[in-house]
DNA sequence: TGTACATCAGTGAACGCGCGTTCACTGATGTAC
DNA sequence: TGTACATCAGTGAACGCGCGTTCACTGATGTAC
């Protein structure tokens, strides 16, 4: 096998992010190797260092395609319920609770003990709290289409207590510490 | 030097479980190493084997002793607010969200994403989930002599919002998700 | 209480292994004329 | 449109390195008499 077309090769590209993206959050980064990423992505792991400075670089980047694959799947809930007369805010927090295959661990949570650790200059770093913020405003907005907004429990508890609830849901591995009933939404 | 007394070799052993504790919680399990553990508990890396299995069973005291530290600071801050009319549970909860040391990082933080991703009955896990009901049993215990129970707000979901709140505040690395002011208590 | 011997906590070097990274090479792709 | 050459995405093996773990050895401690 030579040299892949330009097309080919950012395609290829694209799905090493993709696939370090669903490794990372099931398993952590430190636990997922190169050669891992590139045998599950298709290819050897002698061709990593073509599209990459280094593992953090295509840390950071799987970081931010976790996040933005996240965002993405709670505006379409938030639609959803908004669609049907429920509370957008509402629906995402019933979605969140609900119980996903590893690849689709929250990346608040899978990254979160990763990112606490590195310095505010790392490229891992900036992703997740970028990425925070982008869920965080997805959450307000479906909330402000909400008729009935909660007075008095700011928006950032709730949202807190959501991530909170997860955490020791995922880690106690006890239902007992979910918040509400899991709906079985994927 | 030649074999120790078995006083100082049960000291020797309580030591490197006590500075694995705050190493682990500091760095993460996988980040730090046995010669590291070892080194910083005053002696050389071939000694561990006499005391633990594996690193494994060392990461299992150390985080049973997290969480047994962290439940004895909780009650301390508890019965000291309670002595002076306060709030039990406030009081855990400002002590909570201010700031520490990496090595005085919430265990429930740091060991998450490594408990969520051992099976139920690794020995790892077991000490964390262990180790989170003591902490909210005294949590539970320290709202219990609150004469101003608020109602409606189940008990665990404030839980949950301490936890989630700390975690996205060490973790962006932004005060801005800080739930209260941190008073400067230690 | 002394003495001779067995035990075993701790040392320091070595082992195998998997990791991130590098590198010479291949051959299809892209480019210049 | 064809042809000759340069580029470079991907291969597969190798490189250091640090990790968890093992091991032969040491000599103070504990034990038996």
């Amino acid at each position: 096998m030579g040299r892949s077309s330009r097309v080919q090769a950012g395609e290829n590209r694209a799905r090493i992010v993709q696939v370090a993206s669903d490794l990372f959050r099931a398993r952590g980064i430190e636990a997922v190797g190169i050669a891992d990423v590139m045998k599950a992505a298709g290819m050897t792991q002698g061709g990593f260092y073509k599209h990459f400075a280094s593992k953090d670089a295509l840390a950071a980047e799987a970081c931010a395609l976790a996040f933005a694959s996240a965002a993405e799947t709670w505006r379409d809930v938030a639609r959803t319920a908004a669609a049907e007369g429920r509370d957008g805010a509402a629906a995402i927090a019933d979605h969140y609770a609900s119980v996903r295959p590893p690849s689709r661990t929250c990346p608040m949570i899978a990254f979160a003990a990763d990112a606490a650790r590195r310095g505010s200059g790392d490229p891992v770093q900036r992703a997740f709290r970028e990425g925070v913020q982008t869920l965080f405003e997805t959450f307000a907005d479906a909330v402000q289409g909400d008729p009935t907004p909660e007075a008095g429990e700011p928006l950032r508890s709730r949202f807190a207590a959501m991530v909170g609830s997860n955490l020791l849901v995922r880690s106690v591995q006890q239902e007992a510490w979910a918040s509400r009933a899991a709906p079985p939404a994927s």
